[in-house]
DNA sequence: GTCTATAATCAGATAGAC
DNA sequence: GTCTATCTGATTATAGAC
């Protein structure tokens, strides 16, 4: 048999992309992947301006391609979403989280939480920029509710505990607190130089002020 | 003449609505109040989940009369956006924000940002999140990162001149500072209990520590 | 698993009657 | 100024060949 250009009928057939061939990048085919191109396209443009043409073109497959692995959009957007609140709730699980003075735990949790937003940047980033279309987007921000509630219930205990400030109201405190740290997913990249010690930085920030006097 | 109901091909014939009858809402007109409305609609449902339809039902009338005093989706965006950071630059502009040393200037900057963002809110909140899908937006964002970028090089001034703290990147430190005032739109709202004095709080907490001792 | 073709719906925007 | 009717194109999703 000679070397033949591969028929159109051989079953063998595949495309180059699903060839991996040299030199082509190697394409993504499973559902964890997949999300991943998502969950950048969705935080890219927005995930209501964000197409499955969009999401296809991006995964190098077409839209039909693309509905073959995954279920639909809003699917896709709460694989994400669970992605990123499981991360942000192990962390008030977590030994520290639990034990030791308001004070103490809240110092934790903001290094922590810090961490875990720079561990799962595009999955937080798409939690924190929900709008609430859909019933899927209205769990996910239910669920961002009941943490920011437990950090505001920590920082009252504080407040009570006279061990942080009592003349700013508790509860805008905790607003404030929680504003500044998910506001790092607007700007914060993985090698972004000043930015190596970030979750020492924003803990220093909150209990001394980030403009604070040297 | 009897009275007659109104011939549909009267002229004077007009809906309920127009009439302004006793106990209907009084419908909104003119294009500063769309303008209104719209921003309102933009902030609820995101600028690109709300419809011409959305909008035009929420002022009242149908979307080919909505279309009648405004140019397009669009232009509504551009307009809102124009309010926001003319509020916004105006504060650059002021006696305190170009004269003094460059914390006492940070601190008025803060101070006032914190009041237009309180007095626009529906615009500034519009403004901080856009996405950059079309070229009003990326126009929009341009213009808000030279603000930024204006007070980030106030905050690098403030530190050379050995004013704030040294131990935390000046640009990190700038970029937490504007997301800790940016991150407000996404709580505060007017009459809120314990927010009587917030621009005076986010100063305190900025230059002091948000969670410091009391 | 990938593709082309297409259904069904909804979007922004306009025409023209009244 | 408001309306109904419509155009045009984009969107989510599916059917079915290969």
């Amino acid at each position: 048999m000679s070397a033949a250009p591969a028929e159109p009928s051989t079953p063998a057939v595949r495309t180059r992309r699903a060839r991996g061939e040299a030199g082509a990048r190697r394409p993504v085919y499973d559902a964890a992947s997949l999300l991943t191109v998502a969950v950048m396209e969705f935080n890219a443009r927005g995930y209501d301006a964000t197409s499955m043409e969009d999401l296809s073109r991006a995964a190098g497959i077409t839209k039909s391609s693309f509905y073959h692995h995954v279920s639909g959009k809003e699917d896709l957007l709460r694989a994400a979403l669970e992605r990123a609140l499981d991360g942000l709730f192990a962390v008030l699980g977590e030994r520290y989280a639990t034990t030791g003075s308001p004070l103490d735990r809240l110092r934790y949790i903001v290094r922590r939480q810090v961490e875990v937003l720079q561990a799962e940047l595009p999955y937080v980033t798409l939690l924190l920029r929900l709008r609430g279309n859909t019933d899927t987007e209205r769990w996910a921000m239910g669920r961002r509710r009941d943490f920011d509630a437990t950090i505001a219930n920590l920082v009252r205990e504080a407040a009570v505990a006279g061990q942080v400030r009592e003349d700013i109201d508790p509860t805008v405190a905790a607003r404030l607190l929680s504003g500044t740290v998910n506001s790092i997913v607007e700007w914060y990249r993985p090698g972004r130089p000043g930015t190596e010690a970030l979750p020492e930085d924003v803990v220093r920030s909150v209990f001394e002020g980030v403009l604070a006097r040297g």
